[in-house]
DNA sequence: CGCCTTTGACCAGCGC
DNA sequence: GCGCTGGTCAAAGGCG
């Protein structure tokens, strides 16, 4: 095999990234926490319950100017107990009437007891007579049954609401049940699936119309939309339109379900490295192990790409079912190819329209029909910039230093699918907000692109990160704080942090997004808003970076690609391979 | 000798 | 239908 082994990735320290910067973590555990914490310290502080009451009659509870900067707490409060809980909400209401005073009894005045509001006009200027404490009294009393109403009243409203967020994840798990089990049919059920994407077209209809922007694994549920009537909304029709082929519809759902089964039997982990994927082209296809046993959900569209020769796979395994995400990888590099880990056989080379740069293809060649392919350019602009595009999952075990890249680019293709799906207008709608949720201070790191002929996420790993673009308008892009790359040393070390980072970032998608976006989303905003999170994260990549870099940039390459052609020992240190 | 790259040819998709 | 383009094949040759 390669001469130059697969030494990549040896004394990388950057799994400890995952420790300050998986945004999942960091959210699941400090939400809770901070809510605690609130609690903790303002739960018995009566301006702040008084402030939620308040908050509630206006409808504009989630206001931050009007709740200072406790826009999540209080929205959390909202589904608490705690916060309407008999005591404290009888505490309130008698601490607000002692209170108020006169300020208080003018506010009387509005709640409409026109018996009681004639006297409040001088109640302060003759309140030394006893009939005037008695009808204070009564007021405070007639007040106090108001509050108690209303309060009875938005607590009716609360369970409604809670029994409506329950009703909604209810739904989404079991649209995301339906599409789990769809897609992990074999494709000889398929006709019977067609019952099964009424109902969960159904399902999914019944879920938007409840709740238009609870995120889902848009990827998935896009791709069975296409799959049926013809008759869904323009929108969708638009994007089989920009799908062009059914290649698109597969590379959109079936990747993450369908090597997940194969290697791992893991079903919902969506990212194991180390799962095998889909076959490359069908051409191809008598290289491919014949023992992998895709099960996953198939179009009932059959590719263009099944020839005659596929016919033995295409039950299976159409070689649709392989032309999915892509991972552009943009660093600058001297070399003619980054070292990922992998072993790489170049297959061909083309001139590319637009670039005067060749494009050469690259297959891995660490395992008998292993599908993933590589193509790598150097962009046509900046030279320096090596491009190089990951397509597919590796059938095989992966030595560590390609689970790096492997992590990296499987993340990012299953960020992109399970995450994203073009809208009407082209755009990447679901998945911009979810990239700029989950990593608000990195604008450009990654770019999906809906345009492409298949759905391609670029890592670029040329820019300079730029904390002042925190709150950048919402783009296809987010981006990962890097210190600048150095082609020489710092992209090897680029990779793990990257694929650590997406990993965790597409775990939180996959996995909680579904469920808790919307409240996750918020506290992601509020957390990864405050810019000490973001020097945290910053200062944590930057020291990874730091660390891990003297092991990886010796001059010799650890790549296991041979690339005798290349004059890229020494140059390029990317380790790991998606 | 085995594995690799090179490179021209071939094929399929797509736009006109 | 034709040409363009992207992607792949496979024979030929090189290298260790």
């Amino acid at each position: 095999m390669d001469k130059g082994g697969a030494g990549g990735g040896r004394g990388r320290g950057g799994e400890g990234l995952s420790i300050d910067c998986d945004p999942t973590k960091f959210f699941i555990i400090s939400k809770p926490t901070a809510i605690d914490s609130y609690v903790k310290s303002n739960h018995s502080t009566t301006w702040n319950k008084r402030d939620i009451m308040v908050d509630f009659r206006d409808g504009d509870q989630f206001s931050p100017a009007k709740s200072g900067g406790k826009r999540v707490v209080n929205e959390m409060d909202f589904f608490s107990d705690k916060s309407f809980s008999k005591e404290s909400s009888s505490v309130e209401v008698k601490k607000e009437s002692a209170h108020d005073g006169v300020a208080q009894g003018s506010e009387i005045l509005d709640t409409g007891l026109n018996l009681l509001t004639r006297n409040n006009s001088s109640d302060k200027s003759t309140v030394d007579d006893g009939a005037s404490s008695n009808i204070e009294e009564k007021l405070t009393m007639s007040k106090l049954q108001v509050l108690k109403a209303e309060l009875n009243r938005m607590r009716t409203e609360n369970q409604r609401l809670r029994g409506m967020l329950n009703q909604v994840n209810n739904n989404y798990n079991a649209l995301q049940m339906n599409l789990v089990t769809l897609m992990q049919r074999p494709q000889n059920l398929k006709a019977k699936t067609t019952e099964e994407h009424t109902m969960i077209d159904a399902t999914l209809g019944e879920k938007n119309h409840m709740v238009p922007r609870q995120f889902m694994d848009m990827g998935r549920a896009a791709a069975m939309a296409q799959k049926d009537e013809p008759s869904q909304s323009s929108s969708e029709s638009k994007y089989r339109e920009c799908s062009k082929s059914p290649k698109n519809i597969v590379e959109s759902g079936s990747m993450e379900y369908k090597t997940q089964k194969e290697n791992t039997g893991n079903e919902i982990i969506p990212f194991d490295p180390n799962r095998s994927d889909s076959r490359g082209s069908g051409r191809t296809e008598r290289e491919d192990s014949p023992d992998q046993t895709f099960q996953g959900w198939v179009p009932n569209k059959v590719p263009k790409f099944n020839t005659s020769r596929d016919d033995d796979h295409q039950a299976t395994e159409p070689m649709s079912m392989m032309r999915r995400a892509r991972v552009s990888v943009r660093a600058r590099s001297e070399a003619s190819m980054i070292s990922d880990g992998c072993q790489w056989r170049k297959y061909g080379q083309k001139m590319a329209k637009g670039n005067p740069c060749p494009r050469a293809y690259y297959r891995c060649t660490m395992a008998a029909g292993c599908p993933v392919r590589k193509q790598v350019q150097r962009c046509a602009e900046d030279r320096t910039i090596l491009i190089t595009t990951y397509e597919g999952h590796h059938n095989h075990p992966l030595p560590p230093a390609a689970m790096t890249m492997a992590s990296t680019t499987s993340a990012a293709a299953s960020m992109l699918l399970s995450g994203s799906m073009p809208s009407a207008d082209g755009q990447m709608n679901n998945s911009n907000f979810q990239a700029r949720t989950i990593l608000p201070c990195s604008p450009t790191l990654a770019t999906i692109s809906a345009s492409a002929p298949f759905p391609t996420i670029t890592l670029d790993l040329t820019h300079t990160p730029n904390p002042s673009q925190l709150h950048r308008p919402p783009q296809t892009q987010f981006h990962v704080p890097f210190q600048n790359l150095n082609p020489q040393n710092n992209v090897a070390s680029v990779p793990q942090v990257l694929g650590q980072v997406l990993h965790n970032q597409s775990k939180f998608s996959g996995l909680h997004c579904s469920q808790e976006l919307e409240p996750l989303q918020l506290a992601a905003a509020a957390i990864t808003a405050d810019p000490n999170f973001t020097a945290a994260l910053m200062a944590a990549i930057t020291s990874i970076i730091g660390n891990v870099q003297p092991s990886n940039s010796g001059g010799k390459n650890n790549s296991s690609t041979r690339n005798s052609t290349d004059n890229n020992m020494g140059h390029s240190s990317f380790v790991g391979n998606g």
